[in-house]
DNA sequence: ACCTGAACACCGTTCAAGT
DNA sequence: ACCTGAACACCGTTCAAGT
């Protein structure tokens, strides 16, 4: 089969997370193996190792590129829009319909390694945080006189109630008769926030 | 080693249980294996198969049971307070502090699985659903106006928030330099959305 | 130099055979 | 009737040996 003279180490890496993505995405990640990665992309298992140091470092730079393509739905709805209330309320439901549409990528995402585990490469942090600094920016924009501190504190804790409702709703615990109970949540949420937010 | 005479089949259930928990609460849910199990309850592996269909009924029995203790520690703080507000605030820090404590158990029991995989028994919903209830019992007694459809959802986004935050604060996924950011986050939670609730 | 292929030490689950 | 113990079909990971 092949061997590394047909790709560059990058382009064998980008084969890989590809690949990953893929079988996570039809199968969920507690069913992607190894050996099931190796076939898609043409190798033995082996090689794997030789361009990851295991699978769970696989797994973190498919969360790399999930991040992005978040931050790019992010971006992008925010955009649409020229008043902070309609951006963050089309971040809000940006982010949504990607848990909804994309659950098992999510899934991986946000799901938790045991904090002392893995040492969380800065990659991720980075991205997160750019994705809580286009909410702050909406937020400064809606009430300039707000303190630093609170902006921080307030982009956060807006996103955990949308992050928060992608996740009940993604695991169906949300537990409403209700249709659509997830967006009416994050429309109720970003109502009562931006409504208190602005007399703050 | 032991024969079933020595156990009815209900308390070799809840010894695999409270084994199963103690294991999930050392290592982590995914570092949990039958074997283990059935060493710490003094069987073969095979046993675990004529009390249990396998090792995700075991995980989904776990949960019930993790469920009823938060679901006591939220009622206990609630129980505390006098005024809706104090009784909320309460009842988010205890399920804040929950997840905190408890990290390995809070992660096994909202850790997402996909939903057509298991079909979710009865056992859970009705718990989450009487966690929901205890804040929609006290949104009520904060503005006895709102109709009964806006108190199931004002209590899920509240919840989504509180979760949300729970969860973001696990993973470390917050990424805000202040210390004890997760608790200001649930601190402004609450203080704006009960702010709003009563204007509503 | 790069990859294979076989091995190692594990899994969850099943089920004939023992007591 | 209840449980064992061995087997089955898998894992992730390593590494000598091939090309």
């Amino acid at each position: 089969m092949g061997r590394r003279s047909d790709h560059t180490k990058e382009e064998l890496q980008q084969l890989i997370i590809d690949a990953t993505l893929d079988l996570v995405k039809e199968q969920g990640v507690s069913n992607v193996t190894v050996r099931q990665i190796a076939k898609a992309v043409g190798y033995t298992p082996g090689m794997l190792y030789s361009v990851f140091e295991n699978l769970q470092a696989i797994f973190l730079h498919v969360n790399v590129q999930s991040l992005d393509t978040l931050f790019a739905k992010c971006d992008r709805a925010r955009k649409k829009h020229k008043d902070p209330e309609g951006s963050i309320r089309a971040m809000a439901m940006a982010y949504l319909k990607f848990a909804q549409t994309n659950t098992h990528q999510f899934q991986l995402l946000f799901q938790a390694p045991p904090p002392e585990d893995v040492v969380r490469p800065m990659e991720l942090g980075v991205r997160i945080r750019s994705l809580f600094e286009l909410v702050e920016d909406e937020l400064k924009k809606l009430n300039a006189s707000v303190c630093n501190t609170n902006v921080e504190i307030g982009a956060r804790t807006l996103w955990s109630g949308v992050h928060g409702a992608a996740g009940l709703r993604m695991t169906n615990q949300l537990y409403s008769d209700k249709k659509n109970a997830d967006q009416l949540v994050v429309e109720m949420l970003i109502s009562q926030f931006v409504d208190s937010w602005k007399r703050l």
